[in-house]
DNA sequence: GGTATGCAAATAAGG
DNA sequence: CCCTTATTTGCATAC
């Protein structure tokens, strides 16, 4: 797994696991609006499922820097038609172990403006891993004996917390969140993708062509999973509860989408930059952010935002690094 | 070729 | 407006 590694220092051990308990976890203001529209369907309708691979164009900016990739449509370049009737094994935990799948898939296309986003292009040496121990490898199955690893990490999974023998609240409710209900729609809404032959990864790029929140591959899998808060699966059910049943009804009529890069994605030579700037100073002010952000051409709330972040991660790790015996 | 996951952008909330 | 802290979520890539 690598990514970055572009760090000049700070190793970074996966702070996201080792991270020590801190504060209480703070409140969390409803903040829901975006909901309402995304009954707007994005019909775009013109595919069949016929559109081969992908397709993507690149767009640079002045500086050779990839600020965007472009419609890049998707479609299984195979699937076949067959009738419904989806057949599915299923396991003890219930997860799926062979589907029949059938039914047609929408593709995805641009959509929607925003900031310029940049794609990547970034380098990947290996590198061997932590090896962290993560809990259950099967939700449902509650573990009086689960090995639940060191983790100190804070706010614990839906899944941690469904398997937890549960102390406090006899049932399985967290902060009013049923996560018994959640369970059982994850579980549920995985055997429905699958009914629709879709993939996370298709689902992702629906959801993203929506006008309300979207979610890509990586957050499918891990509501599916139930590795997230119970505030992000109760957040993130009622949009996949209503993108599905959508999903289901114009099974048949096959459609396109529309998805946008949301994610900035600096180059290894902007990164290589704005380490050397925050090496000199790691505080810039407004100005020096302003200034940055023309040399390197980014947006300068993107740059902003970075120095925050890297500022947080330093903190971090030295945190994490006085916990850790070498 | 789909899914799982590390790392890190982005966002939220409080100051 | 901008910071910090905590958290969410996506990209890239490992599995």
């Amino acid at each position: 797994m690598r990514g970055g590694d572009e760090q000049p220092r700070a190793p970074v051990p996966n702070p996201c696991l080792l991270v020590l308990c801190r504060s209480a976890p703070p409140p969390w203001g409803g903040q829901t609006q975006l909901l309402s529209s995304l009954a707007a369907a994005p019909v775009i309708a013109n595919t069949i499922s016929s559109v081969p691979g992908i397709t993507g164009q690149i767009l640079t900016n002045a500086q050779g820097q990839v600020i965007g990739t472009l419609p890049w449509v998707v479609n299984p370049p195979r699937l076949q038609e067959q009738a419904v009737t989806p057949q599915l094994l299923l396991n003890a935990q219930g997860q799926v172990i062979a589907t029949l799948a059938s039914g047609t898939i929408q593709a995805a296309a641009i959509k929607k403006s925003g900031p310029p986003r940049v794609q990547p292009i970034q380098p990947a040496p290996a590198l061997p891993q932590p090896a962290v121990v993560i809990a259950n490898p099967a939700p449902a199955a509650k573990a009086a004996s689960a090995p639940v690893p060191i983790t100190c990490s804070e706010t614990p999974t839906v899944s941690q917390l469904v398997a937890k023998p549960q102390a406090p609240n006899s049932g399985v409710e967290e902060d009013g969140i049923n996560l018994e209900e959640i369970r059982e729609f994850a579980k549920n809404f995985k055997i429905r993708r699958l009914s629709l032959g879709l993939t996370q990864t298709q689902v992702g790029q629906a959801l993203t062509a929506t006008e309300g929140p979207a979610y890509s591959q990586s957050a499918i899998c891990r509501f599916e999973k139930l590795d997230i808060t119970p505030k992000s699966a109760q957040k993130l059910k009622p949009v996949l509860e209503k993108w599905l049943s959508e999903a289901e009804l114009r099974n048949q009529e096959g459609q396109q989408n529309l998805m946008e890069f949301r994610r900035t994605s600096f180059t290894p030579q902007a990164i290589e930059a704005l380490n050397a700037h925050f090496e000199k100073n790691a505080l810039p002010t407004g100005q020096e952010i302003t200034e940055i952000a023309k040399e390197l051409n980014y947006d300068r709330e993107v740059v902003r935002v970075w120095f925050c972040n890297r500022r947080q991660t330093l903190k971090n790790t030295s945190k994490l690094n006085v916990f850790q015996i070498p």
